[in-house]
DNA sequence: CTGCGGGCTGTTGCATGCAACTCCGGGCTA
DNA sequence: TAGCCCGGAGTTGCATGCAACAGCCCGCAG
């Protein structure tokens, strides 16, 4: 996935197969043959092997043991580990930057985007939530970079490429479920503490309140799972397997549970591929 | 990179690659061109696109804007958030392990692990050392299994892919260099505390603990860095760039620093591939 | 009825030829 | 002399043909 827009078709080919799973057009466990999706997408069989790799890297499709791959399904579980893992790298950007101290400047401009995001909370048209949406990713992705660890930022990378686990995953559903909306409130007042605790330098503050922001998502993901219709809306819901739902297609793992029982004996090979 | 063994061409190229880049056969900043590899490795283009792009997930490489990948090159502060990263990631695991509880029998098989590498310790012979990396793997990739989170290990996967970031990374060096023998003693002290903490269901202390462990591989860091000769014989070094040595090829960015200064305006796009 | 073997189909793995693009250098012109 | 344009070499991007492998079904034999 090289840097220039989406003038090759590696490109377009992942920007394409990634909406489409998002949108659900693939059931988890289905097998992703290289020929029908060349018909479907119009590239060659060259660059959609690229694509299938890219995202089997961003961790949407599972590699076949006798090759090919296949959409990956996730539990619930994977959904709450996934948003405890961005808290636990969000708070490790924050506690960078505190420790490592910001310019003044970057830090005013945190406080700019916070008191926007303030004002518009207040506010419930749907304008102003698309511009909250805005400022939220704006607000977390400036934070990210004040930590000035390039590894930091991969790694973080990695994770939110789950479609459930980005800063905005679930908060669509607040629109629409006024319940929530207070969570709003709260997450504005994690972001000012935030940058209160990176300006006085503590660190351990602003780890732990990064990590707590990041645990708001697991609030909205339970409102969202008792209004099944909102669910049905987000983007990737479709990977996420409830337990309390029957209608599975049939021949498919429904738990990849991780073997429960490890053999008594250390003599386990580091896998590397 | 499918399951299957090294039976495949591209399978075999990722491995030639990472040990090669590894080796120092090539120089950071260097370009990747396909067809001299093509040359070197006996493999067509095709497949060695596939590891190209592999080696690139891993971090190794780094795509040109123009297209084309070449050897990236980590700073001796990649190297220490790697590490810090590693101890965040496998804190958590430890946490993970701690606060959702596990069998008394993974806690006995990692107590049996952490016996045999205290008797390895007190031995100096190069055939305990084996055994002792050995064991040291076996111990953290056990302890990452006992969190049950496919996701973090994932995300551990994706740090550790870095030579310089392993469990064992800087270990190598004990061997040589008596005056960090001792650190194997604390490491030894470091598990016995993870063990205790994950029994009693302590995750704060489990992953402190797990974080400072990690800090070990700083400070063996640090040592090795004064014993240049040593820190040749890594694997990975040359991929290190130090900053008081001036010898480096023309036409190279040195540091590839991220823009110090970041826009007052909150306007960013949040980048996606 | 059950187990095994063989062939068939669908799929992926690989190689190569062609086209387009980028970068660089030289020569022409203002 | 400086700047621009053009051409060429080298590179990557892409498409397609071929081969090998895996899985499956069917038929046969025990």
């Amino acid at each position: 996935m090289p840097r220039p827009a989406h003038r090759t078709q590696i490109t377009k080919a992942v920007l394409r197969l990634r909406e489409l799973i998002f949108n659900g057009h693939f059931t988890p466990g289905e097998r992703m043959s290289e020929l029908p999706l060349v018909a479907l997408l119009g590239v060659s069989r060259t660059p959609l092997r690229l694509a299938l790799a890219e995202l089997e890297h961003e961790g949407l499709l599972r590699t076949l043991p006798g090759g090919g791959y296949v959409v990956r399904e996730f539990t619930q579980g994977d959904v709450r580990d996934a948003i405890e893992l961005r808290g636990v790298l969000e708070g490790t950007a924050a506690r960078f930057a505190a420790e490592r101290g910001v310019p003044a400047r970057d830090l005013a401009a945190l406080r700019a985007t916070n008191e926007t995001i303030k004002k518009l909370v207040r506010r419930a048209d749907y304008e102003s939530f698309e511009r909250y949406l805005h400022l939220n990713e704006a607000f977390h992705a400036r934070l990210l970079k004040m930590a000035r660890s390039p590894l930091l930022e991969r790694a973080l990378d990695g994770v939110v490429s789950l479609p459930f686990a980005s800063a905005s995953a679930f908060v669509l559903a607040e629109a629409e479920l006024p319940a929530s909306r207070d969570i709003l409130i709260i997450g504005y007042r994690h972001h000012a503490g935030l940058i209160e605790a990176i300006e006085r330098r503590q660190g351990a503050r602003a780890e732990s309140l990064a990590r707590e922001h990041a645990r708001l998502a697991l609030t909205n993901l339970e409102i969202v799972i008792d209004h099944r219709d909102v669910l049905e809306r987000l983007p990737g819901a479709a990977l996420i397997s409830l337990p309390d739902r029957p209608d599975r297609d049939p021949g498919i793992t429904p738990v990849p549970e991780p073997d429960a029982g490890l053999e008594p004996n250390p003599g386990l090979e580091p896998e590397r591929a």
